[in-house]
DNA sequence: GTGAAAGCGCTAACAA
DNA sequence: TTGTTAGCGCTTTCAC
């Protein structure tokens, strides 16, 4: 293991041509003899030279880097997708540099000037708490939003789930299973959320011709999973205490429907017959729940390999950039024990 | 939304003092008077300019980012990690370039060439397939390891959960509850699944002076979590054959923990009475199955910052780099329902 | 086909 | 306290 990196000077030296020689070389830009190439790539390959990418970038001004802005990676829809766009990015040869906000707004803009200041080629950001602040970039980059939108930004692309549709087949489902279905919700109501929302309630309305707010219940975060589950308990009692079985929960996620099949089970409450839950986002859990639970899946590969063809579609060829999208990726009901 | 950063040439033009005089003021090196640093900084803000870090690293060789070399982001001991440690390096200012290799040689051997190019100024290693090539790396940056020691590489730190012990308290509680325990592992088997596999040989042997390689089962990796209960049913049966209840079995992960009381549920044998099952990592998935699964709680918090620290250390003062340590952080047994 | 030279934006001697 | 200047390693005109 040598000390130091070698330069594209010495390379020059070592193989008798000059600088620019090598550079055309290494880059296969411009013209040289097969004589001289071979000359430098042995060289080089003695030396396992690698170009300095930071020289590179500050010359060229591209640093062939994209920059993630990530919520909170112990979410798993979160890091699967960030898994899926580094490997798309790094195929393609770019590196990623991830930014994990914790859902922290401070944290967000001090990301996005760190991006700025190592003249990151593009970002994708994925969704947060709030309003993506892009105003505060002070300078054009390309932008890619996944999964929620960008108020007040239409100059970038979107792309997302069907949350909507997801909700609707959801709700459909309970319904045909002869239940009029309740909605749980967290406290927090990201714009995703708000749509499934929506998909539900439209549903509703559209069956029974009628909704009352009441149907909605929300389960608040706590410290323990211990005291959510009480809280959630209490809900499903008091569901119990006025309507008859079977009734049927649409959850807004998964641990949150998985957290319902374990209260159900505190209270005797039967999963499917008495108690039918369906979640959203098929994340892992879904499949290690007693029954495995029923739920909407959100292709994350493809809004992992869409985000990524459009962002790198806009660094190379900035001219032909068309109208941003918005793109919305379809959803699909996959069918477990739980409903 | 300006379409250009502002270079510190033009931040000396506007304030009318030298370009020296602005990198001295914003990086509050050298000495200045206060007069002067008002005026640069009045200016600095005025057009939010932030130094580029490309250029500055360049200049200086000297980053300001760490590069991070994880095997796959799906499993949440890695997310979670990555996360932290990522806070940990924000909070010092330094960004973080994720490389996830999906357990790839080749993945891992471009990603080192890649963090070379862009000379970050240190690399987390976290464990992976195989031996690290740390021989790859053509010029000395400071590295830490984390999960899984480097073969033939003592140069450089190593933080890693104390496996040995985790498993010999998993053993030790299940045979305090009168069994004689099976260990239950997938088909890989990384340094630190050997340690927890010799943890739970030795105690067994202590205790019972005797030791039967058949304790030991191997539950291979299938596409479906299906196949893989299935295959654990059939390891099941085949034990409850031939021994009685209470049956105990340390399994040298989560999933396959929960997976085992999954199989067992579906065999209608009850945990913990007849079957007491204790896991490792202490997953989110741990909290999530019935009963709730005992398991061995990595301290995962602590490994992050340790490896920070330590990388940092190296960074800052590369003089001061004491011989190289290996860090053994201590782990817990988290009684939950399982066993 | 090849080389010389300018310069990307910044820091760090060194002078003044 | 401040300014001048020489590069960091690379790409890219522009000559030859």
């Amino acid at each position: 293991m040598t000390d130091k990196n070698i330069s594209i000077r010495e390379i020059a030296k070592l193989s008798g041509v000059s600088i620019s020689t090598v550079s055309r070389v290494i880059n296969n830009s411009g013209s040289y003899s097969q004589k001289t190439a071979k000359k430098v790539m042995d060289v080089v390959n003695e030396y396992d030279y690698h170009a300095n990418s930071i020289a590179k970038g500050l010359r060229q001004k591209r640093t062939n880097s994209i920059g993630i802005i990530v919520p909170n990676l112990g979410n798993s829809f979160f890091s699967n997708l960030v898994e899926l766009i580094e490997n798309q990015l790094a195929n393609q040869n770019y590196s990623t540099i991830i930014c994990d906000t914790s859902n922290n707004q401070v944290k967000e803009r001090k990301s996005i000037d760190m991006l700025n200041a190592r003249l990151v080629d593009g970002i994708i950001v994925i969704s947060g708490r709030t309003k993506f602040q892009s105003e505060s970039l002070n300078y054009s980059v390309p932008l890619v939003y996944i999964d929620r939108e960008a108020q007040n930004d239409t100059d970038y692309y979107f792309i997302g789930s069907d949350h909507y549709k997801g909700a609707a087949l959801a709700t459909n489902k309970l319904i045909s299973a002869h239940t009029k279905p309740f909605l749980f919700k967290n406290e927090k109501e990201y714009p995703s959320i708000k749509e499934r929302i929506k998909g539900y309630v439209d549903t509703y309305k559209k069956e029974f011709n009628t909704f009352d707010a009441d149907r909605i219940l929300v389960v608040p975060k706590r410290a323990s999973l211990q005291e959510e589950r009480a809280i959630i308990r209490s809900r499903l009692r008091g569901i119990f205490s006025r309507y008859s079985a079977p009734i049927g929960i649409f959850a807004t996620n998964d641990s949150l429907a998985v957290n319902i099949i374990l209260a159900a089970r505190d209270i005797n409450v039967n999963v499917p017959k008495d108690l039918k839950v369906i979640g959203f986002d098929d994340a892992p859990i879904a499949q290690y729940s007693v029954p495995e639970l029923t739920t909407i899946h959100q292709d994350v590969q493809t809004i992992a390999k869409i985000a990524c063809t459009k962002l790198i579609e806009q660094v190379t060829k900035p001219k032909a950039v068309k109208r941003p999208q918005k793109i919305i990726v379809d959803v699909s009901l996959i069918e477990r024990g739980s409903a």
